[in-house]
RNA sequence: GUGGGUAUAGCUCAAUUGGUUAGAGCAUUGGUUUGUGGAACCAAGGGUUACGGGUUCAAGUCCCGUUAUCCACCCCA
């Protein structure tokens, strides 16, 4: 093994720079404000849980290979969260009788998988949680659909580049018992061809359901259902809740005008515990980006495994990678500024003191500043505050001290002038 | 966990199919210009060629291993 420590992050994590805080900022105050705009409340939770908390809600494949967790010096099973929702469901039946009806909770926060880190996958990321507890209805669903498209509006994302999908699991169970009748083993592994079918391709995938012995006439079913859209799912609304949910729902979209949202018997969502319906959004004007950028559902029986009754619940998780990959493929970004507004050279150390004082009034009124804290050569620090696209300096030498006024220049036009302290702020503030 | 591609300066890449002291652009720092930035010119700093081993008179170049990264599979709460 070599001595020297290494200058790279532990694989599949990422050192953030001051620059690309501002890109990650971007998204994250974005997420939050348009959530406060909504009446949404944030909330968070422990980085660590007991590892039961896992256990007892997910698959074996999380538990045992996808969740880093390690054994205290108390000797207790502890992992660091790989998702929120468990969490989640720890606080509200901790306080269930206190809590208000509906809950709108939402949380930006980190998470860690052990995964394989590709394009869109790391192994630490960052996720938004967005919530709504205690509607059993459909207005849930529209109430999230209408923060996401408001999400997407603020990001200026063009209409014709994402979708969101939508399908129900009621309408999978009605496909998978009343139709196809299969077993337990079976679902799962025709759900998970299901969800993949579009990267599969159609002959892949009957090949691959042929491979599951399925009978020619499930596999018609099959792609009969994959290819089915909300006109066919009125013959079925009676027989199916699924199916009259994903009626209702539309038809309620329709009525608030809401767009980029489509029907699409495909999406599955893993098979861990949703109940009704399920979302992904995803880039359809590129093909850079084939991962969903989030997913969610309704997940009723969320407090089960507290062994309190059921809570209705409606919520999704969105991904910092994948947004970030997103924004980038159609440069919407918006270039980085500094949070910085007024830089204050420095002529002479012996004026320190007094542009200190200067920086401290300015700090007060609400100006974010920074100051030249050595006298060097004047070209290079405006060069300096150029660089860090500090709209304006504030020049104070000897002159303007004994004229009781300040040069105001603004970096952007190269215009100066020679105002009182109050002007100058006025101008900055404006 | 499985399979494949890649690894040279902070970044993007050179380096004669193994041959002297590994170069350039951009970026950084300084100077031309001691109270006026962006341009230009000049200069400087920055490399154990990811790490370890092997083949060879000779390895950035060929071979093996490790690590990282990208892509696909698996999985995706």
């Amino acid at each position: 093994m070599e001595n020297k420590l290494s200058t790279s992050p532990y694989k599949g994590t990422t050192d953030t720079y001051p620059e690309d805080m501002l890109t990650n900022n971007y998204i994250f105050d974005t997420w939050k404000s348009v959530a406060q705009r909504f009446g949404f409340e944030e909330y968070d939770t422990p980085l660590i849980e007991e590892t039961a908390l896992y256990i007892a809600k997910s698959g074996d494949e999380i538990a045992s290979t996808q969740l880093y967790n390690f054994v205290d010096k108390g000797g207790r099973e502890i992992a660091i969260r790989p998702e929120m929702t468990p969490s989640l469901a720890r606080m509200i039946a901790a306080k269930k009788n206190d809590l208000t009806l509906p809950l709108k909770w939402f949380n930006i926060g980190k998470y860690y998988r052990y995964e394989k880190p590709q394009r869109g996958r790391r192994r630490e990321f960052i996720q938004l949680n967005i919530d709504i507890l205690g509607i059993p209805t459909l207005e849930a669903e529209l109430e999230i659909f209408q923060y996401i498209l408001a999400v997407m509006e603020e990001f200026k994302a063009p209409k014709e580049t994402y979708e969101i999908r939508v399908n129900s699991r009621y309408l999978l169970d009605y496909l998978f018992e009343e139709i196809l009748r299969l077993s337990e083993e079976k679902k799962a592994k025709v759900g998970r061809a299901i969800d993949n079918y579009t990267k599969l391709g159609k002959e892949a995938f009957v090949e691959y359901l042929k491979e599951l012995e399925l009978t020619e006439k499930q596999i018609n079913s099959i792609l009969e259902f994959l290819n089915s859209t909300l006109e066919d799912l009125k013959k079925i609304a009676d027989k199916s809740d699924g199916a009259k949910q994903l009626i209702e729902l539309f038809a309620k979209a329709e009525e608030l005008g809401l767009t980029n949202i489509r029907f699409e018997p495909s999406i599955m969502r893993g098979l861990a515990y949703y109940t009704g319906t399920v979302i992904e959004m995803f880039d359809i004007g590129s093909k850079e980006n084939p991962r969903a950028l989030f997913g969610g559902g309704r997940y009723d029986d969320l407090l089960s495994m507290f062994g309190q009754e059921e809570l209705p619940a409606f919520g999704i998780g969105w991904g910092d990678t994948t947004t970030r990959d997103y924004l980038e493929t159609y440069g919407l970004i918006p270039e980085t500024k500094t949070d910085t507004k007024v830089f204050l050279p420095l002529f002479d150390i012996k004026l320190y003191a007094y542009i200190q004082k200067i920086a401290k009034g300015l700090r007060t009124k609400g100006i974010n500043t920074e100051t030249q804290l050595t006298a060097i050569k004047f070209g290079n620090q405006l060069k300096y505050a150029s660089k860090k696209n500090i709209p304006w300096v504030m020049i104070i030498g000897e002159d303007e001290i004994n004229a009781k006024k300040v040069q105001l220049k603004n970096m952007e036009t190269g215009e100066q002038n020679l105002v009182t302290l109050e002007e100058a702020i006025e101008t900055i503030k404006s």
